[in-house]
DNA sequence: TAATCATATAAGCATATGCTTATATTTTCA
DNA sequence: TGAAAATATAAGCATATGCTTATATGATTA
């Protein structure tokens, strides 16, 4: 892992939200619409952060039907570093749960 | 490690000067004056990157007669997700070695 | 095929960031 | 004690960042 690439990722993973997004992709995939219902922000900002995973292609994006989900990209050169620091974060996994239990995991994806 | 810390020292660790000084501070003590040497920035710029780590509590200061010395803080309570990170990075020790070589390393501390 | 849904992109704005120069502070030493 | 060295802080500036609203694009479905 050369310096400059590890601190482009660190500096990815410095917006609390995009470290999320990408501790919550690590677990499973997800589409913009489920982000955007955890978050409490504007479809366009998870649009944005998501570009930016994708642009140096940490994550991948796939549409499935009506739908474009992104799913972390375990072919990237960087993928066992971004591991390293995903596994010391808090699992993420309510926040899908919850989405779930309201029935918007179901209506939307 | 909280997603809310994590993300505050990803953000740190996401710029490439501080994160290469907090590499060079995990294998040895160093003063203001070797990093602004090593990274021939202006002395301010290096003090203002020292301070923010310090910010944080990541490093420590301790003056030693003229000068102040930098050192990692072993005692962070984020040391341990700290050291996952910067295990991964190249050595820097060639840096400082290249200081020495230059007979600075002496001269300035 | 037209309306709707999901997503992306563009534009604008407020704030953050990192650098520089200028200056203040502290320590050392002639 | 006064000059010099090492470091910190302040101020200013250009650029980056993250958010919002408005709009474009692509897929679905009535």
């Amino acid at each position: 892992m050369e310096m400059e690439k590890a601190s482009v990722i660190c500096k990815l993973f410095g917006d609390k939200t995009r470290l999320t997004i990408m501790k919550i992709l690590d677990s499973q995939d997800c589409c913009v619409c489920e982000l955007v219902e955890i978050f409490q922000v504007s479809q366009p900002s998870i649009s944005q952060h998501l570009r930016k995973l994708r642009d140096i292609g940490l994550v991948k994006e796939e549409r499935r039907g009506q739908w474009i989900f992104y799913a972390m990209n375990k072919q990237h050169e960087a993928y066992a570093f971004v591991q390293t620091i995903l596994v010391n974060l808090p699992d993420q996994d309510d926040k899908l749960k919850e989405l779930e239990e309201k029935g918007i995991r179901i209506t939307c994806c």
